[in-house]
Order: structure tokens, then C-alpha cells, then sequence
RNA sequence: GUGGUUGUAGCUCAGUUGGUUAGAGCGCCGGAUUGUGGUUCCGGAGGUCGCCGGUUCGAACCCGGUCUUCCACCCCA
């Protein structure tokens, strides 16, 4: 008996269509990476685990997808890892590779295993698929794509300007109008963990402090206090709750907050720099905020840090993100690189933009024309034009059989395309064709012996 | 990983307190129309009701398990 095919949790199939639609993305953003001078890489899907694991915290050890050893893998483990049962210590005996989790460690790992050959300042960009054992949700999967450029061996915050040029180039190009680009500095956050008096807990100041616009200043307070902040802490950290005003007074809050904090200054002058670079240049439809509570993907950010937030009204977790990254190369043994990348996630970008129709309706035809078929003589005349229009460039189709007009046109209709041509007895006779407009429904006549004439 | 939710025709969904042969709209195929599609009319095909097991004389419906979907946590693109 046939089993049912099925797909994996948190994995799709691509029709025609949208394979056109994502990669109307990718080329898009391609084009704009390359503009900016950055060039392409790609590195495999998987990677060894050791290179995987503890980059991206407890949280995303778990979600890391470890691929079982070939061969008789069980009989290698020691008696004493294999009856305790333990995941954590068997794992690693069992599965030496994982597939990659994202396309920033991957690339740190390159440029260390690289670094001879690289002209630094090395700029690069990547757009392959990452794998996350997360349960799925809307704009979540567990094989999805990412497309980062970043630039390492580069300190100058000229950088993270043109990265937040480039996030507005691109959304600009995509027709997704209205983004907001969210700006904060890790500086910030420990400068203001310090003044406080819980650097210690300065993960759980952040994490806390980053649900704010989803649960509320109360909620968040009560959550500081759980997660063991002092409530005398909470108190001095008030200002970051009533920040207000324009960029500019929203920075002056926050050197009056931090001025006891050197690195904490550090990060305002930073952002207030690449503010400034930023606003003479201008944007085009993007916008810049300055947002102190942004910590996500904290991990391995040492500077500023960047989400992009889809325009008001589409519900959607982030469709980007980056940020400066000083000591990537460092757990790999190449110091004093610093690195500072973005990253775009295409299957948020492609649901925002079905969601506010952006797709230009071009996309959807994957013909120019559909030559219908006659059958006898008229085949072959039609064939060789067909062949002649091809090697032209233009898309074109020929019915393979002398099927009934009514469903070769049913089948026109239904790969969208444009115009169709007749060539039949009747047209060949008089060294003609026709081509109907199948939108106005309007003929003309072209002639077999001038077809440049009429394709051109 | 925790808690919840969902699954019936290709798609969107009905389906009564458990009761003969499980329905609709759209789509698909054929005809009206042997050289003119997207409109209309007529006809037709298509389902082991996610899967496995249990309760029952009898299960799409009740119970258990499992997979999937979506949601809230966690985390994140």
C-alpha cells in the first residue's frame, strides 16, 4: 500500500510562482549588496559541532539540529555515557556534525580558516538556508533563508552608517515603504546595568527591558524583580521607561543617565555619530529610531545592534537585523577582528509583502507568448518560428499537440501569459500569423517573412 | 522544552443528541461551441473524515496515543 507522502514540521514546498516571488527578492537584494561592494560566499550546509555549539547560548544549543554519526556509532560510546542516559553528554559522541544555525559563526569560522587569503577590510555577503529546531509559528520555520552582509577587519562607524543606507536601499527597491529601522548600542545597556548597580544581571536587565512594548512597563518592573534585580535598581533605571522627545533629546536623556558610565557614554556618542552620518545622507522611505530597549540576539554584539520592524499594520516579528560583533574570530583564535553585518530574513519579507500586495504582477508570467498548435504543415512553420523567437530571447511556448483551440487558450489563460500566436492552414497559406492580446482580447497580423516587424 | 489549538474533496468550509449511501461553493474534466480563453448553461469525476488504537450493535462525532497546523511562553529571521 502507497503510504502518504508528507512534509517535515516547519518546512514548505515551492510552487512556480513563488520561486519567482523569492527570488525577485534575493535579486533584489543581491543587487544592492553588490552596489555596495560586498561579495558573495557560501559555505556548507553543515558544519562540525564543536563549531556550532556554545556560540549562541543554552537556548540555542537546544535548537541546534545534530545530525547522528554514519555507521555503528552506538558501539563507540563508553558504557558509562551510554547507560546514563543523558543527552547532554551522549550527544556529543554521537553526533559530530550539525547543520548550521545561522550564516554569521559559519562565516566567522571561514574567515579564520581564510585569513591569508582575505584583503581586509573583507566584506561579504551570503544567502543560503539555516536550519532551527524551533516550534513553528507564523514567519517561523525550521528551514528558512538568510541574508547577511557583513564587513570585518573595519572599526569605523562608517560601517554601521552604510548598513542602515543599505536596509533602506533595499526596502525602498522592494516597494515595502515605512520600515523602522530600530538602532541601540550593547555599550548602552551595560553602561546603564552598571550606573543602576546590576551589572551582574545585566542579561536579565535586558531581556526583561526588551518586552516592554509588548507587555507594559509594569510587567516588565515585576519581571526585573523576578529575575532578581533590586528594586532600588529598578528605580534608578526609571528614565529608560520615560524616554521622550526627538532623537536628539532622547540622547541628551540618556548622557544625563549614563554620565557617571564611561561605556555607557561611549555607546550614545556611537549611535549619536552614525544618527548624524545617517541624516545627512537622508533616507528614502526608511526610518531611524534610536529604541534603548532592543536586546535581542545579544549574544555575541559588542556595539550597536539593528532590528528592522515591518511597516504599521503588519503583524510580523523582525524582517532584520544585525549589529557590530568585536571578538567573532576570537573563540576561533584570530583576535582583534572586528566584524559588523546585517542580516535580512526573505520568508518574513516575502509574507510582508503578499500581505500588502508588493509583488509586481510581471513576476507571475513565465512566458511572453504561447504559439497554439495547428498540427500538419502549420506545425512545423509555427516550430521554426517559435525556434527563431527563442534564439531572439524572448520566452516562448509552443502547444506540443494539435489539441482542441479551445483548450490550448484554456491553458494559455492559465500560465498567464501575455499573447498568444495563431499560426495555422489558413495564416501559413498567406505567409501569416496572429498574435491576440489575451488581456484586451485585440489581433493583429504579422508577417512570417518580416517577424522582427512585430517582435521586437 | 511548557501550555493550548487545529485537521472532513485539489482549495475554503458545513455536517444536529453517536444512527442508512458524508455535503456545499470554488477549482478540475467533458459537452453546448470541429479556428478564439477569461462570462453563461448542462453533465461528470473526485473522500479508508490526518494516522494508530479503544469504547459501542453502530464512530467524522466519544476516549487514549501520535503526527500536523496555528497561538501564548521560551527564544528568534
Amino acid at each position: 500500500m502507497p503510504q502518504k507522502p508528507s512534509l517535515p514540521k516547519g518546512t514548505r514546498d515551492f510552487s512556480p510562482v513563488e520561486v519567482a516571488k523569492r527570488q525577485h527578492i534575493i535579486q533584489t537584494i543581491k543587487k544592492h549588496f553588490e552596489r555596495y561592494g560586498f561579495e558573495p560566499i557560501e559555505t556548507p550546509s553543515f558544519e562540525n559541532s564543536e563549531t556550532l555549539l556554545g556560540k549562541y547560548g543554552e537556548e540555542g544549543d537546544r535548537l541546534i539540529f545534530k545530525i547522528l554519526n554514519s555507521g555503528d556509532f552506538i558501539s563507540k560510546v563508553d558504557d558509562v555515557t551510554y547507560s546514563s542516559k543523558n543527552s547532554t553528554t551522549l550527544a556529543p559522541k554521537i553526533t559530530e556534525r550539525a547543520l548550521r544555525y545561522d550564516l554569521t559563526v559559519p562565516f566567522a569560522r571561514y574567515v579564520v580558516m581564510h585569513q591569508n587569503e582575505i584583503a581586509f577590510p573583507f566584506k561579504r555577503y551570503q544567502i543560503q538556508p539555516v536550519w532551527r529546531a524551533d516550534r513553528p509559528q507564523k514567519g517561523r520555520f525550521r528551514e528558512f533563508y538568510q541574508c547577511d552582509a557583513d564587513v570585518v577587519g573595519a572599526k569605523s562607524l562608517l560601517q554601521e552608517v552604510e548598513f542602515v543606507s543599505l536596509y533602506d536601499a533595499i526596502f525602498t527597491d522592494l516597494g515595502l515603504e515605512g520600515c523602522t529601522i530600530k538602532m541601540n548600542n550593547r555599550k548602552i545597556l551595560s553602561g546603564v546595568a552598571e550606573v543602576i548597580g546590576a551589572k551582574h544581571h545585566l542579561i536579565d536587565f535586558t531581556v526583561a527591558l526588551d518586552k516592554l512594548d509588548k507587555i507594559g512597563e509594569e510587567k516588565v518592573k515585576a519581571e526585573m524583580l523576578e529575575r532578581g534585580l533590586s528594586a532600588h535598581a529598578i528605580e534608578r533605571a526609571a528614565p529608560l521607561f520615560q524616554m521622550e522627545g526627538d532623537i536628539s533629546q532622547q540622547f541628551e536623556q540618556l548622557k544625563k543617565l549614563l554620565s557617571e558610565s564611561e561605556i555607557g557614554l561611549e555607546g550614545v556618542i556611537e549611535l549619536e555619530e552614525i544618527y548624524n552620518w545617517v541624516e545627512e545622507g537622508g533616507l528614502q522611505t526608511a526610518k531611524l529610531e534610536l529604541d534603548v530597549t532592543l536586546a535581542r540576539g545579544l549574544n555575541y554584539y559588542t556595539g550597536a545592534i539593528f532590528e528592522v520592524a515591518a511597516p504599521e499594520g503588519v503583524a510580523m516579528g523582525s524582517i532584520g537585523g544585525g549589529g557590530r560583533y568585536d571578538d567573532l574570530t576570537g573563540i576561533f583564535g584570530l583576535k582583534d577582528v572586528s566584524g559588523v553585518g546585517i542580516s535580512f530574513g526573505l520568508d518574513r519579507i516575502y509574507l510582508v509583502l503578499e500581505e500588502l500586495g508588493l509583488f509586481p504582477e510581471k513576476l507571475t508570467q513565465s512566458l511572453d507568448y504561447l504559439c497554439l498548435n495547428f498540427g500538419g504543415e502549420a506545425e512545423k512553420a509555427a516550430f521554426e518560428l517559435v525556434m527563431k523567437l527563442r534564439n531572439q530571447g524572448f520566452r516562448i511556448d509552443m502547444y506540443p499537440s494539435a489539441a482542441k483551440m479551445q483548450k490550448q487558450l484554456k491553458y494559455a489563460d492559465k500560465r498567464n501569459v501575455p499573447a498568444v500566436v495563431f499560426l495555422g492552414a489558413e495564416e501559413l497559406e498567406k505567409r501569416e500569423f496572429i498574435v491576440k492580446n489575451m488581456s484586451s482580447g485585440e489581433q493583429s497580423v504579422g508577417s512570417l517573412d518580416n517577424i522582427t516587424a512585430t517582435f521586437q
